[in-house]
DNA sequence: TATGAATGAGAGTTCATTCAT
DNA sequence: AATGAATGAACTCTCATTCAT
């Protein structure tokens, strides 16, 4: 799976071959099938566990109730989870805008972000912004975009820079 | 090349095959191979293609000096050019990660974004901002969120909230 | 499709490779797939021309009552069809006990033979004839027979005196 | 054995995988390669113990002489070994003509019906027929579409008024 | 200039066979 | 004696590319 990942990040899921896989993981081709019915589904697995991990950690404060302090947590650990899963993010941006994967995995992206996107309008009610939705939304779409810069050049983007400036103009 | 760049927006370049561009261009397959090498190339142009339509529009204002006016009509033009583009913003969010084409055209991505990091770092700093450049790298990859999200889905992205929104933050 | 029945006939279908039917035929792997959508499919034209030729030669004397001229014209022709199609009937006996081909032909092959079987039980009663549909069971099921042994073995079998006795016997 | 017998009658040789006979009869894969060679040894003994088991029921009257009583006998005895081996019988009509079958068992089955036609030339010698030999190779012909026809469809095909037709006619 | 039949490399996948345990 | 993880050859099928027309 590590191998996988690696590669379908790299290369994409068309990109790369079971035989890549293989190579790289030290394995015979076949062997790859006594894992995973498929190739479909290796991608699957992948994305799944990705996706666990990421629910994992974002479970604790699901109160829906965010404080400043809550804020800088969860742009940190957020940080955190990207630094540590550099090449699932990869892939994660990679397939994101296909159509066919959209229509399988579709809902479970959207039920990734969308509480968050609610917590944080709801932060910024509070805070009595004036477009409370819209600022969370592009809080969200800066996230994005933060973590596409990064992984996309992980030694040349100063995230931590970047995660103080946003701290001090979103918090 | 229009029917090419929409199927490769939609489905990837090895989701697209040559068939599929001829058929939706309604010329035979041969024939594109007259017009270019090979499918690799068509890519190549179309990326080419899409550069130089980047760089025609944002030759303008080439003094270096951003006035705040001038942000306004860069983040007007900048949206205008994605909604006319989707496609070309699709496939360039579909390729970019990829390693092959990080080598064939990293420096000319580079090349398109850093002069208006730059003028942007100019901007705030004599705006006295604290950290100038900081600011400007996050302004950029927010811009890239934005896009990516409404290119992800145009219609329910709600960009024009956003912009004002970027413009009363980050003017 | 005449390598492949020939093939299929000698081989059977999964002894026989799209790159020996390519090959026998002398060209190329691919080209083979724009004949035919798949080797399935390929079997299934296989299949269907040759009921089609069957049919063909045995509409004439539908009008369902067998006259002892009849009689031996049918023998005569079902022989000449045999002869002229040794491959296709190897294939077909090689086939037809597969589950997979029962389920998606065995209709056809049933109504191919079932007319044939109540013709002949209504030859047989007007002859007063014991246990007339018996007889014609065992008289389909004897000509099953022997064209298993002449497809197994043209050139030894001998199939002109048999068609005698079994007119003699039969008829 | 029995598994496999019973597979690759259901199957057909390429159908049925290793796997599914070493499921089937409750053991791993690994072992039934201390059974047998490889697959193809597999199939070879299935034939040959089939190949025994029939000549063992034939080996008693071997004198070379038939009486009707024998006749009868022989008709009995040869359904009976039809019924207590459909699957064996299913395999060899699965088999018996593709090319490499008749390459390796080719003459061991001609060995296993000769003596009988011969019996049966004698037999209708002896009775006057016109052409004894016909006659004969005409008698294994339909006991074969007989046996074929039985074991394509066991529940169906009226083997016993079959039988007794047989008997009434070619006695 | 334009076509699409033809090619064959290479993809995903299966499975007979081996062998360390 | 028994296992099943591991291998890789061989399969079906796709598709970028060529070329005679």
């Amino acid at each position: 799976m590590n191998s996988a990942l690696e590669l379908f990040s790299d290369y994409g899921y068309y990109g790369t071959s079971i035989n890549m896989i293989a190579q790289k993981a030290g394995i015979a081709k076949g062997l790859v099938y006594s894992y995973f019915e498929n190739k479909d589904d290796l991608l699957k697995e992948l994305i799944y566990s990705g996706i666990r991990e990421f629910e994992n950690v974002f479970d604790a404060d699901k109160d829906g109730f965010l404080t400043e302090d809550e804020f800088e947590f969860f742009i940190d650990e957020s940080f955190k989870l990207l630094q540590e899963n550099i090449s699932f993010w990869r892939l994660y941006f990679l397939l994101v805008m296909k159509k066919e994967v959209i229509e399988i995995f579709g809902h479970k992206f959207i039920e990734l972000t969308a509480p968050h996107i609610n917590i944080l309008t709801d932060y910024y009610k509070r805070k009595n912004h004036e477009n409370p939705e819209t600022e969370a939304v592009l809080f969200g779409a800066m996230i994005d975009g933060v973590a596409f810069n990064y992984v996309m050049n992980p030694e040349k983007f100063p995230l931590n820079e970047i995660k103080s400036v946003i701290i001090k103009r979103f918090k």
